[in-house]
RNA sequence: GGAGAGAUGCUGGAGCGGCUGAACAGGGCAGCCUGCUAAGCUGUUGUGGGGCUUACGCCUCACCGAGGGUUCGAAUCCCUCUCUCUCCGCCA
């Protein structure tokens, strides 16, 4: 969500903004939530002024009961004002919720450092670690692989929930378990706090954090509640929300987070290439990274962010590349994002398995998330961030399709292997 | 799931239709005082919206869990919801 004052005052601007995102800078919502402010701040001043008289005659009327003397004249007077404050409020209400349903659909604007471009084709990578091995056989894909190594059973689980989700059976299972236990040590050995949180959430805190109310098609939704509970599609939900409403003290920034959660995605619409294995499922596993700072060491902490959820891949030895989204292809509530993406020799291709984004103030003004810069000065809103650190059932394809062997069996990574307990699979 | 109790400012806690943006106590901050520490005295202390102003700022409205309602007037009365606590039931 943007400031309304900052449109008020700075609409061209925006206009410009949302022309970068590849929309229509002539967006008829944006002129219609104008439009709809100067009405709102106009009729409150009407309201406000009404109220005024109301509480000077309700201060009179209390004077004049209490000295026993008649005060119908005046309340008959007040009655109609009252009427006409009812009016008014009923109206002030109406535009307001408009006001809001706009204002929560409008993008973030992208940072300055955010390339022009229009769609994934003008992503900037920016960095490329590591070189992916030459195989000298046929590469398999990890289905093959999971099945014949019995690790992975697709079948069953499409017969238990259907299609888009896996059964992890032996080693893929243990292969699972390690991984979210090595990444949450390494997260909370650079400084991060390891949270377990609700993987529901009501509509609030998805509110907050931007999932609502644009993408409620992509979620699950809990029946059977008096309130709405959605099944998160990230952890970032409640790890951001956990400070929602609040006024923190400066000297409590920056939080840090880091919390294994499933998350659960309905992908509607996704059905075709990627649907094959585990690469798009509705339900994974993944260690997400939260940072609540203040705003001017936002940039610094993106930085840093990004090179936390790099080291989890580097120590796995992946080969990955770090692309730097284009204005036309950041996400609605991002301002500057990367995302990493690690080499699948099987399928002879880049794999997202990290989005790692600067928020600013766009989620901490929808969640209430504020701090006070100085003892006594005023409140801010604080700048959120995210990073996957990192998405599990990607890391298991390129694991085992780029450490497959010759003879079927598939190597776990040095670093790794302590807490998976054997140096190779099969 | 059933029955009951409750939700007030940074904290504890009063108020139960007008004199309450909120007693009282504690904490925080500022000043005074005290040769140190402690104590004492005085003042101050929230958030958000809108308007005015070159500016320090001024005015005004709202906020006593949330949302509705009654009323000239609501922290106070009524309804709905959320959360917390106690008891009963059920359950891994």
């Amino acid at each position: 969500m943007l400031d309304l004052r900052y449109l008020r005052e700075n609409a061209d601007e925006y206009r410009q903004a949302l022309k970068r995102r590849g929309m229509d800078d002539q967006n008829p919502l944006l002129d219609e939530l104008l439009t709809l402010d100067a009405e709102w701040r106009h009729t409150t001043v009407e309201r406000d002024r009404l109220r005024e008289e109301q509480n000077a005659a309700s201060k009179r009327i209390g004077a004049l009961k209490r000295e026993r003397k008649n005060a119908d004249a005046l309340i008959a007077e007040m009655q109609s004002v009252a009427r006409r404050v009812h009016e008014l409020d009923k109206r002030l209400s109406v535009q307001r919720a408009r006001l809001d349903e706009i204002q929560m659909t409008l993008p973030n604007p992208p940072h300055a450092d955010v390339p022009d471009g229009a769609d994934e084709n003008d992503n900037v990578v920016v960095k490329e670690w590591g070189e992916p091995k030459p195989l000298d056989f046929e590469p398999l894909p990890h289905w093959t692989l999971g099945e014949r190594l019995d690790i992975l059973d697709l079948p069953r689980a499409a017969k238990i929930a259907g299609s888009g989700f896996a059964v992890l059976k032996g080693d893929g299972a243990r292969l699972t378990r390690s991984l979210l236990r090595f990444m949450l040590d390494q997260h909370t050995q650079r400084g991060y706090t390891e949270i377990w949180a609700p993987a529901l959430a009501n509509r609030a805190s998805m509110s907050g954090t931007g999932q609502l109310p644009k993408f409620e098609e992509d979620m699950y939704r809990a029946a059977g509640h008096a309130h709405d509970l959605f099944l998160i599609p990230t952890a970032e939900v409640p790890l951001t929300n956990m400070h929602a409403d609040e006024i923190l003290d400066a000297e409590s920034l920056p939080i840090r987070y880091c919390g294994y959660t499933p998350c659960f995605r309905r992908e509607a619409g996704a059905a075709g290439r990627d649907t094959r294995g585990i690469l798009r499922v509705h339900q994974f596993d993944k260690v997400e990274l939260v940072k609540i700072v203040p705003a001017d060491a936002s940039y610094d902490e993106h930085e840093s962010l990004l090179a936390d959820a790099e080291h989890i891949v580097q120590l796995l030895e992946i080969p990955y590349r770090v692309v730097l989204m284009c204005a036309g292809d950041l996400d609605f509530k991002g301002a500057k994002q990367y995302d990493i993406e690690i080499w699948s020799a099987g399928e002879g291709r880049w794999l997202e398995v990290s989005s790692v984004s600067n928020f600013e103030a766009f989620q901490s003004r929808r969640a209430g998330i504020r701090y006070r810069p100085a003892p006594r000065a005023k409140p801010e809103y604080a700048h959120t961030l995210n990073g996957s650190g990192v998405a599990v059932p990607r890391l298991l394809i390129s694991l085992l399709e780029n450490n497959q062997q010759a003879d079927g069996s598939v190597a776990i990574p040095p670093a790794l292997a302590p807490y998976f307990g054997a140096e190779r699979i099969g």
